[in-house]
DNA sequence: CTCCACCTACCGAACGGTCAGTAGGAGAAT
DNA sequence: ATTCTCCTACTGACCGTTCGGTAGGTGGAG
């Protein structure tokens, strides 16, 4: 449909990525795609644009992969495992975008940057502290602070969430990880 | 003794960590310790220069919280629960840097970087690893590749090392992800 | 003829970094 | 006591480069 935009996303999340917000150079990023700088700005209105609708895209393949996880089993554990699994699943430039989103969304504007917290609120961290909460009530889980546990899930995943991958070997990574996140959370005191 | 040099050192942590290496200025470190960019660079080489200082420092910090965990007590887990602490309890600014230094290293050149990476790699993950690793070989710690466990620990702080904090209730989460990890690394399976 | 999609050419501003120059103090020589 | 020398710790003006962004033109498709 409109092959030059895809790519000028494709290649600005590349460089964001690599090099950061600031780092990147719209030059740059229109001359890996073959045009000028003029045509980059004719079709996204700035730098900001671009980040803007990259965060977009990752918020909406993340929130996906945590609505899939909540509907492919009841247990709440489980869902949890799905939802981990199905992250880890998302293509690295993907995972990536992770880093870039928390580290680069001072750049938005005010409007911008507020639409995007509420949606990361409700999409994304709503749905998984709801997950965490209904297994605590359902005593699948020992009580904690549902937030702060959500927290502690997305911190385990960051350091894998790189451009630059830890570990060739990821499915051990990922098991290892629920497990021991699944048996603090199930450990009887 | 050498204030100004102090002030600078300082005033570059903080804009570092708010703006991130490429979106600080020279200029604007050098105004707001009252000096001319001149004098900035009678002190510093130039802007790596800073920035190889500012993660010096803040290793010299964490490796020092990790020497004290491990002497502070036999058992390995009390020793990973001292180390979290140690861990929290650094300066808000300090633990910051944690964030600098994972994003901003790739502009240290060659060398510096290096040399950063060996000093990280002996000074605090190793000793990191050999905590787990020691929990492990005593029984203590169900079995689990170390360096993945060292990396799921640092992740969880990952999130709570930021220059704004996440919660006004620190103690809550440390007892939090204590809990959770320590349970998930000693539950019987 | 018009409009889309892009180009060339350029702008002002900010960047990291450099350089000659100098105020002011310490030390030695006279 | 005075002068000369030297050094540290700066200043202010400036360098070339690169930045994000823009104005106006052009060629091809319908």
């Amino acid at each position: 449909m409109d092959p030059l935009r895809t790519r000028l996303i494709a290649e600005a999340t590349r460089q964001f990525v690599e090099r950061g917000f600031d780092g990147a150079s719209m030059r740059e990023i229109a001359d890996a795609c073959g045009v000028t700088k003029a045509a980059l700005y004719y079709h996204y209105a700035g730098k900001a644009d671009l980040l803007r609708d990259i965060v977009a895209g990752y918020l909406d393949q993340v929130a996906a992969v945590v609505a899939a996880g909540r509907r492919a089993t009841p247990k709440f554990a489980d869902q949890l495992r799905a939802i981990v699994r199905g992250l880890f699943a998302l293509p690295v430039e993907s995972r990536a975008i992770m880093r870039l989103a928390l580290h680069d969304l001072r750049h938005l504007d005010d409007a911008d940057r507020e639409a995007f917290a509420a949606d990361y609120q409700t999409r994304f961290l709503q749905p998984l502290t709801d997950v965490v909460r209904g297994g605590i009530e359902a005593r699948e889980f020992t009580p904690h602070h549902p937030t702060t546990v959500v927290w502690l899930l997305l911190g385990m995943l960051y350091p894998f969430f790189s451009a630059t991958p830890r570990a060739t070997d990821e499915s051990q990574i990922v098991a290892d990880l629920l497990d021991v996140l699944l048996s603090g959370l199930t450990a009887r005191r």
